[in-house]
Formats: structure tokens, C-alpha cells, sequence
DNA sequence: ACTAATAACATTTTT
DNA sequence: TGTTATTAGT
């Protein structure tokens, strides 16, 4: 009976795991198990004899890709391990990798993230003299990943009327030279933007389709996951890859869900989906298995007011549930109170844990009266959203020694480090040796491994630091050929003197400090286990660096789940999750629907289903809330309640009266703004000294407490019983060296007995 | 070359 | 209001 776990399947989900000959788009309603669907899938074309290797399946996030492969791994055992399953990202950088002498790069080419190419836009405009005013960096980034989204190179850009006259409008008509010119500076510096990523492997199959085709004859089958957003260039990809419908695509994504247009996702790319592939089969999963009828009827309801989507009517089976409560608050400040009470009679009454409510906003800067609610209440709460843990400056810094040892042109790594820990080597020598490096057009680390020949005008002093930076950068780049990455970074660490920098630094920040150090070396020791288990080679630097550049918060920042708490995060940040109880909040014009969306219909329209996402997460229990006012950049102002509240259906609101007593005393229809309002002052926050210190620091990854902070080897010794973050519970063995060396010796129950460096190793007393 | 002070700024952000 | 980046001062 192999195919017993079809009977998990509603009729129409499983209609759509079962077509598999030609291409498919699943027309997924939220919460109707779209992911279900996806995993099936691909357990049933494993079933029916296609080798993992030969099905492609892309998503969004690592988490996505991570959770899907568990499940499918839970269905059909290891093999699943073999699927080329990832993001769009990281499996197109892996093919590149691979053709990385078509595709013009090396192979280790390196991938800047957002804030690196900025800096490098930022050094380009001002080397050539422009106005950062009129040439802003984020808005020519923006503009340049605009364009790579729709597969328009530099070279093409001459052709591409319209841009150009945009950029003309924007007076920005040196914006095709900067275009060029960073193009350039990529290329020099081995490195790669997240858009070319995708763009480059356009180009890689347009140019070599005898490359293309090797992928194809591979492929007999690939999946992709929120079609919604995906943009031109994926778009474009996945068309190629199929051939034209060849190789059967199996596109599954809600258009009601797209909220990520302002990235360059382009909803036509499914609602088209059927003219490009005109033999496509159309599912419509519409069963909601998460939310109360009220609920799912409410979004409905709401969605309803947009014009162009597909066709689908959404119903759940579950019971009726509660009206969604719609709170108006004086203020934030109140609002937030309002929430913090309600939140805490729902889980007195219906027995819920803090875990199981979320509040969603619409910007993060609305996170911070709630943190001071919850505080004062004694709530527990997490928030989301925070620096990711790979932008913090010192792992950043750390990060970018690894990465200029896998890639010495790497520029941006480059300027980061050379004089970080400080060596005396400032902004002048370096605008030195950059200009020696154009005038010899080669990059800054050519420049300075020619400096022997050519001094570039650098004193004696600076000259001397700067080769002794080259002879350390050099020595790490000869240990890395033969060392695996661990090895490479724990050296990294101590010779840089980024170890003595760090770990003598007491104060709150310092300590944060060495955390993220520690909690970086432990992803990397993880790594290096792992893969040593899983290849039986030891892992590399530049394997481990192209992972972790595409590794954003959501994967690192796992909850340790010990304490339950409060989930406060964007309506962004909350897509795909589910909660038995939601909040809504900040429902007012100019906040939800943003401002800068108002002058436009289809910005609107996208706001709306932002607003959809943020009502389907709720499982049992919905609250919605605005205030009367609110302070914004430090001004308080007025607020009128959001257009959105009236496109419910009244008829699944409950609407609390102002002060929070009584019960439906009028309709939303009736919502006016009522000229004065009582206005309260702000309180003085209760203590907002103490929160400050750790509120924004760090974020995620709660340390178990009291264990990093109290010493090494103080608190270890053999025969204890500890925990550790990834191997699990495990015995201490032995103990050797002292301080900073300490190594344990840890068996550990589930894989093993493994030497762990206490520094570096995130362990818990049992 | 580093620190302190101030000016400008400010949706959302899967990679 | 809070952050971030540039600038002025030592």
C-alpha cells in the first residue's frame, strides 16, 4: 500500500498531488495546505520511481525549504535529502558555482549582501562626483535591482527607452553610468549581488543553452513555492528550465497573499500562468483548515474589495467562533494597554499559553509601546524584526575576514577589515591604494599585493602595516587550502586580534558582543560537524560562506521554546505563520493602508492583502485596534480609522466602544473622525534605563542563562549532565586546558562523544 | 585617526 | 523618537 498517505488528502488536494503530467498551478487559499500539497507532491513523484535528483523544488526562505524537506523526509525517509530542494537564491548560486567559467565568474565568487552594495554605490557616486542627494544610494540601489529583476543588464540599458526617460524624470540621467560602473566593480571583486544571482543565471541559460538543456534532461519535474512572488527574472528561469512546458512546473501560491511587490514580485506571473503554459491543469484549494468560519468569512469579505484576482471562494468547516473585536484606543499607549488586557482575560478564560497569541503591525516602529506594556505587565513577549543576526558589525566584520580569505578581491570585505581590529591604516591610505588599483585596473587586494613595485604614493609606516596586513590576510588564505573552516576561523580569531578586541570588553555591549562571536562560531562548528558527518570531508570555508550569505534571522533566530512567549512581529514577517489569537493593530489611515501607498489603487490593493495575510493567521481569535493618536517621529498625531475596518462585512465585528467598556455600540460605518478627542499626555515610560541597555541589542538567541556569561571551565567539570543547543543532552567526559582553551570532552546521547571548546560551545547544566 | 556632536532621516524586506 | 551617517574637533 504504498500510496496510503493520499488519504490524508481532501478530494481536490489530492487531485492536485496526482496530476503530474503536465504543467499546474495551485491556486492555494490560506491555511488550505498549500504546503501539504507541495510535500505530497513530491513524495508521491518518489513513489512513482523519479529519483530525488531529478525534481527541482524552489521557495522564498531557507525555513520554507527546511521545513518542507523534514516532512518529506518524515514521508518517504533519506532519500529526500537528494531533492534539489532550496531557495531561488541558493540553488542558482549552487549551478553557478558549477558553470561559474560560462557564467564569467570563479567559483568562489562571493554574494554581497544588501548593505554591501549600497557601500559600494555609495564609493562609486562619490568617485564620480555626484550629488548623494540627487544620486541617493538606496533609491540607485533600489532602481538597479528593479532593473536586474527584470533581466535588463547595463549593456541593455542603452535600448531600454523607458527606463531611461524614468531616470530622467527622477533627474538621475547618470544613473545608467553608475548602472555600468557597478557592474564592473561586481565583476571585479568576484562578487555577486542577490539580483544576480538571478539574473546571471538567465544569462548563463540564454547564452549556453547547451547548459541550459544538461538541466533540463535532469529535471523531470520542479515545484515552486509562492508563486505570488516571484519576479520576472525567476519567472523567466523557470520558464527556461521547463522548456516551455517540456518539463512539467508545478506553480503553487495564493495571488490574494502578494504583499511583496515593492521587492519586484509581479502577481501576473501567476495570474498569466495559464496563457503561458496553455495546457495547464488549474487546482483550487478553498477548504481553510486554520480559522474559524467567522474569520476565514470576515477576509473574505475584505478581500472581495479588489478588483482582479482569481476567482475562489474560501470556506472553512470549523466552528462559527467569535466575532473579530475591533478596539479604538485615545493612543498608542492605550492601545496597547487595551491589547495587553485583552490578551491576558483571553488566556485566563480560554486557557491559552503566551505562545499562542501574536500582535501584528504594520511597521516595526510600532513594536516598541507594546514592548513597554508588556513590560510593565510582567508578559513575556519576543519580537521579530530586529537587526539580522549576520548585520551585526562584529559578526559582519568576522564574516568578511572569511570572506576575504575565500576571495581575496572581495572589496567590500576588504575595506571592512584592513583596518579593523584598528592597525593604523586609515581612510588615506586606503583612497591610496584604491586609486592605484583603478589606475592599474585591478582591485584593491591587487593593488596591494603590487605594492612592492608600485608604493602608490604611501608613506613608509603606512606601507609597512599595510604588508603586514597582506602577509596575515595571506597566511590565512594558505591555511584555508588545507584546513577546514572551523580551523580557519578559531585562527582567524586569535591572530587578528579580534579575540583580544572583543573578550576584553565587560561592558553590556561587550558581552552582546562576544555572544554574537560565539554564537558565529558555533553555527560554523555545527557546520563543519555536520558536514563531516554527512560527506565525511572536512568542510570548507567557502562552502560554509555561501550558505550563511543567504541565511537570514528567521533561520538563525530559533526560539529555544523554554519560555512561552508573545509573538510581536510585521504583518511581512508573520506570512505563513498561524496563531490562535491575533491582534491587529495600528488600523488607521496613513499607517494601514501606509501613506505612501494612498495615491496609489494598486498600492492599495496590496495593502488590503497585506491585511488579509495579517486576519488569516488567526486561528480562534481576532482583535483589531487603532488609536485616535499616535506619536510618530516623536510628534504626536491625530489618526481616522482605517478604510479597511469598513471593507468587513460588519456583520463578523464586534466593535468595543471607546475606554474599552460595553460591547457593539454602533457599526464601523459610523467611524467619523469626531474632531476633539480627550487627550492624555504621554506617561513617562517606567523605566526606561533599565530596558534600553538590552531591549535592541541582541535580539534573538536567548543564552541559557547564567551559562556563557559565568567564566570559562568555571561551571563544567566531568560527569556533569549538560545540554547542548544541537547535539542535544549529553555527559561530560573530561576537561582540559585552562580559560580560554578549555576543552570538553562531551558524549553525547543521540551522536556521540565530540570535543567542544568551551568558548565557543553553547552548552546548559542540566 | 579617533571621538563626540549634530544633522538628516524615517514602510514593508522571503534572498 | 530613535537611528545612522557625516562632520568637526582634538
Amino acid at each position: 500500500m504504498p500510496y496510503t498517505f493520499l488519504n490524508e488528502l481532501n478530494p481536490s488536494q489530492r487531485e492536485a498531488v496526482e496530476y503530474c503530467d503536465g504543467p499546474a498551478l495551485v491556486v492555494a487559499g490560506a491555511g488550505s495546505g498549500k504546503t501539504r500539497v507541495l510535500t505530497y507532491k513530491i513524495a508521491y513523484l518518489l513513489r512513482q520511481g523519479i529519483p530525488p535528483w531529478c525534481i527541482l523544488a524552489l521557495t522564498f526562505t531557507n525555513k520554507a525549504a527546511r521545513e518542507m524537506k523534514e516532512r518529506i523526509e518524515a514521508l518517504v525517509g533519506p532519500d529526500a535529502r537528494r531533492l534539489w530542494m532550496g531557495t531561488f537564491h541558493s540553488i542558482f548560486s549552487r549551478m553557478l558555482r558549477a558553470e561559474a567559467e560560462a557564467a564569467g565568474f570563479p567559483p568562489n565568487y562571493t554574494i554581497y549582501d544588501a548593505s554591501d552594495s549600497r557601500n559600494l554605490l555609495k564609493t562609486i557616486i562619490k568617485e564620480m562626483h555626484l550629488d548623494d542627494k540627487e544620486y541617493r544610494p538606496a533609491d540607485v540601489q533600489n532602481r538597479i535591482s528593479m532593473l536586474k529583476n527584470r533581466l535588463v543588464t547595463p549593456q541593455d540599458y542603452g535600448q531600454d527607452a523607458a527606463a531611461y526617460e524614468d531616470d530622467m524624470r527622477s533627474n538621475m540621467p547618470l544613473f545608467r553610468d553608475i548602472y555600468s560602473a557597478y557592474a564592473a566593480r561586481l565583476r571585479h571583486s568576484a562578487a555577486m549581488d542577490f539580483d544576480d544571482l538571478l539574473m546571471n543565471t538567465y544569462l548563463l541559460f540564454d547564452r549556453y543553452p547547451d547548459i541550459c538543456d544538461r538541466y533540463r534532461a535532469r529535471f523531470r519535474y520542479i515545484l515552486v513555492d509562492e508563486y505570488q512572488d516571484t519576479n520576472y527574472a525567476q519567472h523567466k528561469i523557470v520558464l527556461q528550465l521547463a522548456g516551455d512546458g517540456r518539463i512539467p512546473v508545478c506553480a503553487v501560491g495564493d495571488d490574494a497573499q502578494s504583499i511583496y511587490s515593492f521587492r519586484g514580485a509581479r502577481i501576473d506571473n501567476m495570474l498569466t500562468f495559464d496563457c503561458l503554459f496553455p495546457q495547464a491543469r488549474i487546482f483550487k484549494l478553498e477548504q481553510n483548515y486554520r480559522s474559524t468560519q467567522t474569520i476565514v468569512s470576515a477576509a473574505g469579505s475584505l478581500i472581495a474589495k479588489n478588483q482582479g484576482q482569481i476567482p475562489k471562494r474560501v470556506f472553512s468547516e470549523k466552528e462559527k467562533g467569535d466575532p473579530i473585536e475591533l478596539f479604538q484606543a485615545y493612543s498608542d499607549t492605550e492601545e496597547a494597554a487595551f491589547v495587553a488586557r485583552r490578551l491576558q482575560e483571553l488566556r485566563r478564560t480560554g486557557g491559552a499559553s503566551y505562545s499562542d497569541f501574536a500582535v501584528l503591525y504594520r511597521t516595526n516602529a510600532q513594536s516598541r509601546v507594546f514592548e513597554e506594556a508588556f513590560r510593565q505587565r510582567g508578559i513575556p513577549y519576543r519580537i521579530y524584526g530586529g537587526l539580522a543576526f549576520y548585520q551585526r558589525k562584529e559578526v559582519k566584520d568576522l564574516v568578511s575576514y572569511f570572506r576575504l580569505v575565500v576571495n581575496p578581491s572581495d572589496e567590500e570585505a576588504l575595506k571592512r577589515v584592513i583596518n579593523y581590529p584598528a592597525r593604523g591604516i586609515g581612510a588615506t591610505t586606503l583612497g591610496r591604494i584604491a586609486a592605484a588599483a583603478a589606475q592599474q585596473q585591478t582591485s584593491l587586494w591587487g593593488a596591494i599585493l603590487n605594492l612592492e613595485a608600485e608604493p602608490a604614493g604611501l608613506g613608509r609606516s603606512a606601507l609597512l602595516k599595510v604588508q603586514a596586513f597582506a602577509r596575515l590576510v595571506g597566511s590565512f588564505v594558505e591555511l584555508n587550502a588545507q584546513a577546514d573552516a572551523y580551523t580557519v576561523a578559531e585562527r582567524i580569531v586569535r591572530e587578528t586580534g579580534i579575540q583580544a578586541e572583543i573578550f576584553n570588553d565587560s561592558s553590556p555591549e561587550g558581552l552582546s558582543r562576544q555572544e554574537n562571536i560565539q554564537e558565529l562560531m558555533n553555527s560554523l562548528r555545527a557546520y563543519c560537524d555536520t558536514a563531516q558527518e554527512e560527506t565525511g570531508y572536512a568542510a570548507r570555508m567557502e562552502d560554509f560562506l555561501s550558505e550563511a550569505a543567504l541565511q537570514t534571522d528567521q533561520d538563525t533566530a530559533d526560539d529555544d521554546g523554554s519560555t512561552p512567549r508573545v509573538t510581536l512581529m510585521t504583518i511581512h514577517a508573520a506570512k505563513g505563520l498561524e496563531f490562535r489569537n491575533v491582534f491587529v493593530a495600528g488600523l488607521e489611515e496613513e499607517l494601514f493602508p501606509s501613506a505612501m501607498a494612498c495615491y496609489s489603487p494598486r498600492a492599495v490593493e496590496e495593502e488590503r492583502r497585506l491585511f488579509y495575510v495579517a486576519l488569516t493567521r488567526a486561528m480562534e481569535h481576532c482583535c483589531l485596534s487603532y488609536a485616535r493618536s499616535r506619536y510618530r517621529y516623536g510628534k504626536m498625531e491625530f489618526c481616522n480609522p482605517s478604510r479597511f475596518l469598513s471593507d468587513i462585512d460588519p456583520q463578523y465585528l464586534e466593535v468595543h466602544a471607546p475606554g474599552g467598556g460595553g460591547n457593539a455600540a454602533y457599526s464601523v460605518r459610523s467611524f467619523r473622525p469626531r474632531g476633539e478627542v480627550l487627550q492624555e499626555k504621554r506617561n513617562a515610560p517606567e523605566a526606561p534605563a533599565a530596558g534600553r541597555s538590552w531591549k535592541r541589542v541582541a535580539p534573538s538567541r536567548p543564552v541559557p542563562e547564567g551559562a556563557a556569561r559565568s567564566g570559562p571551565n568555571s561551571w563544567v567539570e566531568p560527569g556533569m549532565r549538560v545540554e547542548h543547543e544541537r547535539f542535544g543532552a549529553g555527559e561530560v567526559v573530561s576537561v582540559e586546558g585552562e580559560g580560554e582553551n578549555a576543552k570538553a570532552a562531551i558524549r553525547f546521547d543521540t551522536c556521540g562523544q565530540k570535543q567542544l571548546l568551551l568558548r565557543f560551545a553553547r552548552i546548559k547544566r542540566l
